[in-house]
DNA sequence: ACCTGAACACCGTTCAAGT
DNA sequence: ACCTGAACACCGTTCAAGT
């Protein structure tokens, strides 16, 4: 008989059930308690077998790490899709941002970790190669609002700045206020009386306005516009929230 | 012979020694190599003496990332005096934190790897309190800027946003723009081709032209402002830069 | 061809034994 | 009272032995 050589859909699956072994035990246990012995005791299969599947440790974290950053991108692409002026899809991309930290801190956290380069040294390159992909994925649906906002007339790029600049503006805003705040994502308040949505409204209007982005905060209610964007497009991920106990207060 | 109980400054000095060796060791070979085993033989006592005065790695871990806001919360503070107006000290106290970011990318770096509950929780609470006390001292220095920012009348608070507010939104513009850019900012350039200087420079001007902060955007040169405030306040931290090859592109 | 798990090197922490 | 370093439990990775 012809040895019986393993499937590309076999062995994705497989190492599909590695992945998903190591995130249910993050979110049981945190990342910074993951061990490649846990994840083995997790899976029907050997030690040796997954180090089949991923060169280290490392390797396996930038795998759940894009494993997180494609249910984000899809959140993303969600939020560029509703039916509202550019600058309020831009925000509703933000807050998209922020429903994935709170309703996924775990892969929040994981992806944080993920992010060096002492993690993507030890990676394969078909795992760096799909990473590339996915963050072209995220900034790709940023990318195209603030066209769309350009080609409508609401923006017009301020002297010295590219596209791309205002998309990093963009990006950057989300990671400073969720990231800072990461530690309290979860509870409705900080120690610090912050609130996360509520900094993360206002870091985005001021930016936006300070890009002379039109409608300005003054001309427009972004609070109203943002409640029904999120019932819109988001009324599952509100409602996995809400059962969190986590009211958002915008 | 009564036995000489050690006094309060040689304990205080062995500390020392072990947190200087722990930070030589992260310079050359990165935070996520440093082992207590290393710092051991660095020192010129041993393993149970170390434990002595930290309770475990994180703890030391802590300890070094106390010891470099202690560095950066004296240049906040050097920036906060410079003699420009509010607005432009505000930039330089940011430009502070990229100075700091290139000159110190390992203490840095540490500095991020602490900022977890993960290792907050195994850390002394002497420690702790010091930590809190200096975050105290680098909010305080942009407190008091945006203090007086509104004293003069250069500024006035937005409508649902308090002061502390405003000091959130200018930190995680800093956290956002130099944390995301962080593995290139001892490069010149990013791969992606974004300079963290002028990110860094475009973020700052249109938060505090989204807030109506006088002297606005377009009626201040804002470049030759912070040119002159880095000459002014940081002639060393600038000449040291230079001499990494890493020159300041503003 | 593929899988297994014992074995190895290394790391964090403790504590019985020394002075 | 203070210090030492052997000892222990655990972790990441490899690879000779199996089927």
């Amino acid at each position: 008989m012809a040895p019986r050589l393993l499937d590309e859909k076999s062995l994705r699956a497989r190492e599909q059930q590695v992945i998903d072994a190591a995130i249910d035990f993050i979110q049981k246990h945190g990342v910074e308690n993951l061990t490649m012995d846990k994840v083995v005791n997790a899976v029907p299969f050997s030690k040796g077998t997954v180090y089949k599947h991923f060169l280290g440790k490392e390797d396996l974290m930038l795998a759940i790490s894009n494993h997180s950053m494609a249910i984000l991108a899809d959140l993303f692409c969600r939020a560029a899709q509703f039916n509202g002026c550019p600058r309020e899809r831009m925000m509703l991309v933000n807050f998209s941002y922020l429903l994935y930290a709170i309703l996924h801190p775990a892969l929040f956290k994981t992806g944080q970790c993920a992010r060096s380069p002492n993690v993507y040294g030890k990676c394969g390159g078909e795992r760096l190669e799909q990473q590339e992909q996915l963050e072209f994925k995220l900034l790709g649906a940023i990318h195209g609002i603030v066209e769309e906002a350009l080609a409508t007339g609401n923006f017009t790029l301020p002297d010295h700045m590219n596209i791309q600049q205002v998309c990093f503006a963009n990006w950057s805003i989300g990671h400073g206020t969720i990231g800072l705040l990461s530690d309290d994502v979860e509870q409705c308040e900080g120690s610090n009386g912050l609130i996360v949505e509520r900094e993360l409204f206002n870091q985005n209007n001021l930016m936006f306005d300070g890009l002379q982005w039109a409608p300005l905060t003054k001309d427009y209610d972004y609070q109203a516009g943002l409640r029904k964007a999120l019932e819109d497009i988001f009324p599952g991920e509100l409602l996995l929230i809400k059962r969190l106990g986590r009211d958002l207060k915008i």
